[in-house]
DNA sequence: GTGAAAGCGCTAACAA
DNA sequence: TTGTTAGCGCTTTCAC
C-alpha cells in the first residue's frame, strides 16, 4: 500500500505538506500541488481509513440492526438508508439479529468496538435494554419502527403509529360489515397493533373473543398455521387481520388451500405493503408502513445526532394509510 | 473511551501486560491476570478495533456488493453471508450498487480504502473490468453469481450453470407440449440462460422466433411490461419462461390482468425459487437456484483465502434443479 | 508555504 | 513474568 510517506519522499517533501495538497488546504502552493496530485495518481494512493479514523475519532461507518433481511418488509428500508448514508460518505454494516437479544448485544459490542458513529436499531430485533447499550455509551442511536411505549428512556426514534393502523384495519372490516373478526399477531412486539385493533371493535360494541386472537411469529408459514387454527373454529371467522403483510399472505394461501375464496368466504387484511402484497391474487388491503419515509427521518435524524445539529426533535411518529385492494369484501353472509 | 493505558495504570501494570493477560496468552501470573480482568470488567473495557486493525492489517470486515437488496433474489444470500462472517469473527458492509458500474467502483474503493479483508461481489451489480479492481490489488476476491464466461482472468468464483438451467426450463416445456414458446431475458447479463433455452429448443427443431425474445429488467414491473407485449403479439405464446422469478410473478400477473388463465392458457416458469414463488396462486414452475449453497461456498471459498489455505478448487459450479408447480401444464390446444 | 513532533490505541519483537 | 520500544498511517498543532 501507497502511503502519503511514499508520496512526500518521492515529491521531496513532507507528509504534512502532502496531506494539505491532498485535501485542497491553501497553504501550499501550485507547484508542489501539481507534482503531488500528479505522483498520488502516478502511485494509486489511496488513504488509509483505519488511520485516518484512528486519529480523527470518525469511522463513516454506520450500524444498522434488523431481525433478519430475509423478511421482506426489510430490504426496502436497509436500501433506502444505506443509499442515504452513501450520500453523506457513510458505508453500512448489516447485522442480523435473527431475533436474538444475545447476537443481537454481541453485535452491538462489536459494533461499538469499531467505533462507528452511529447506529440504527430496528424494533423485533432484539429487547429495548440491550437496544439502550449504545445510547448510554453516548453513541448516536435512533430506534426505528418500535412501538413507541415499550421505549424507555429517551432515546430517539422514528416510530410508526401502530395504535392507528389497528384501528384502520379494524375499522375497515368493521365497515365491510363483518362481525366475525379474526387477528394473527406477534405478541408482545405488536401489542400496539392489537390494542388499536382491539379499541376500535370495542367501540362498535364488538369486542374480541380470545380465540379470535392467534399467536403468530413474523413469518408467512406462522401466518398460514394460525389461519388454519382460525378457519378451524366452530363459527369462523368472516375476516382475518394479520398485523403484517407477510403473515397475510400465509392467510391468503391457508384459507385457499382449504378451499375458501377470498375475498368472497373470507376478508383478509394485512399491515405493512411490502412490494408482493399488490402483485399476488387477490391484490392484498393493507395497512400501509411509508418505509421510505421512516428510512428517511431515521436516517435524517441519525445523521443529525452525528453532527450534532441542535433543535431536532427526537422522536417521530410516522401515520400508516389504508390501502383497499381486493382481499377484502362486504360481508354478504348473515 | 477506557484503554489499555487506563487498566494498567489503574492495576499498575503495563499496557504490554495488559493486553497479555486480557489476551489469555501463557505469560502473565494468575495473579495479575486476575486483578487485570477485574480492573477490565469494572471500567468496562472494549478494545479499540480500529487501533487493533492498524496494527495487525487485519479488519475482520468483509464487503458484499450487489446490485440491490430490494430485489428478493438477494435476502436470504446476504443472510446467509452475514451469519457465517459472524461465526468467523467478521461483520459485513453491504453495498447496493443499483446496477451502477461507477457506483460499484465507488463502493470498492471505499472498501479498499478501509483494508477490508475480503469482498463477495454478485453478478450483475457492476462491469467485470469493476469488479476486477480489488482481485488485482490482491484482495481476496470472490465473485458470486456471474456468468462463468463473461469473467476474465483467474479471479475466484462460484456460479451457477445458468446454461443449463435455461435448458431444463425449455425443456421442461417442450415435454409439456409447448411449441410456441418465449423468454423474457434480461441481457447481457442472463445472456448464458438464453443461450441454454435456445439450445434446447434448436435440438428440438423449434428455433426461438425473435419476437418471441422481450428484454426484461430484473424487477417485476419490467416482467409484466414485456409479458403484456409477448401476449399482444399476433400468435401469443402458449408458455413463457422469465429468467428471474421477480419477472415471472410479473408475467403471471400480466396474464391475469389479460384474462388469461394461468396455466390453462399461458404456461409461466421462472428461474431463482425465490420464497414466494411457493405460496402465490398458482405456485410457480421454476428452476432453483441453490441460494444457501452459493452463500455457503462464496464464503468458504472467501474465508480459505484470507486464511490462505492453499490448494483450494478457485472455481465452483453450482448445478440449479426443475421445481415442477402449478403454474405450467400441459398444451391442450393444437 | 513548509516542516517537525506528538499522538490516536493497539500489537509485536525484544530486553530485562 | 514483566517492561521497553518502535511502529501501523494518518491528523493536528505549532514553529519556522
Amino acid at each position: 500500500m501507497v502511503t502519503l510517506q511514499d508520496i512526500a519522499q518521492a515529491v521531496g517533501v513532507t507528509p504534512t505538506t502532502v496531506a494539505n495538497a491532498l485535501k485542497g488546504r491553501g497553504n501550499v502552493s501550485e507547484a508542489t500541488r501539481k507534482r503531488v496530485l500528479k505522483c498520488a495518481e502516478e502511485l494509486r494512493y489511496r488513504p488509509n481509513m483505519l488511520a485516518r479514523s484512528l486519529a480523527q475519532g470518525k469511522t463513516y461507518t454506520l450500524g444498522f440492526l434488523l431481525p433478519t433481511i430475509a423478511n421482506p418488509f426489510y430490504p426496502e428500508i436497509a436500501e433506502a438508508i444505506e443509499r442515504t448514508a452513501n450520500q453523506h460518505g457513510y458505508q453500512m454494516l448489516l447485522c442480523n439479529t435473527l431475533y436474538d437479544s444475545t447476537l443481537g448485544q454481541q453485535h452491538l459490542d462489536r459494533l461499538i468496538s469499531r467505533w462507528i458513529d452511529g447506529v440504527i436499531i430496528m424494533g423485533s430485533s432484539m429487547d429495548i435494554s440491550a437496544a439502550s447499550t449504545p445510547f448510554q455509551q453516548g453513541l448516536p442511536t435512533v430506534l426505528c419502527d418500535w412501538q413507541e411505549d415499550e421505549i424507555v428512556g429517551n432515546i430517539p426514534q422514528v416510530s410508526v403509529d401502530f395504535r392507528t393502523a389497528g384501528r384502520l384495519a379494524a375499522q375497515h372490516l368493521l365497515d365491510l360489515g363483518h362481525r366475525h373478526i379474526a387477528i394473527i399477531v406477534d405478541e408482545p412486539h405488536q401489542a400496539l397493533r392489537l390494542e388499536g385493533f382491539n379499541s376500535a371493535l370495542q367501540t362498535a360494541r364488538l369486542p374480541l373473543a380470545s380465540e379470535m386472537i392467534e399467536q403468530g411469529h413474523s413469518t408467512l408459514e406462522s401466518g398460514y398455521a394460525a389461519a388454519q387454527r382460525l378457519l378451524a373454529l366452530p363459527t369462523r371467522p368472516t375476516a382475518i387481520f394479520a398485523t403484517t403483510d407477510w403473515m397475510a399472505l400465509g392467510t391468503i394461501e391457508a384459507a385457499l388451500d382449504a378451499g375458501l375464496q377470498v375475498p368472497q368466504d373470507l376478508s383478509v387484511i394485512g399491515l405493512d405493503d411490502i412490494t408482493i402484497s399488490a402483485h399476488i391474487r387477490p391484490p392484498l388491503t393493507t395497512v400501509a408502513v411509508p418505509k421510505f419515509q421512516l428510512a428517511k427521518e431515521a436516517t435524517e435524524l441519525l445523521f443529525g445526532l452525528i453532527d450534532e445539529k441542535p433543535d431536532l426533535p427526537l422522536s417521530r411518529v410516522i401515520e400508516p394509510t389504508l390501502i383497499i385492494r381486493r382481499s377484502t369484501m362486504t360481508f354478504t353472509g348473515n
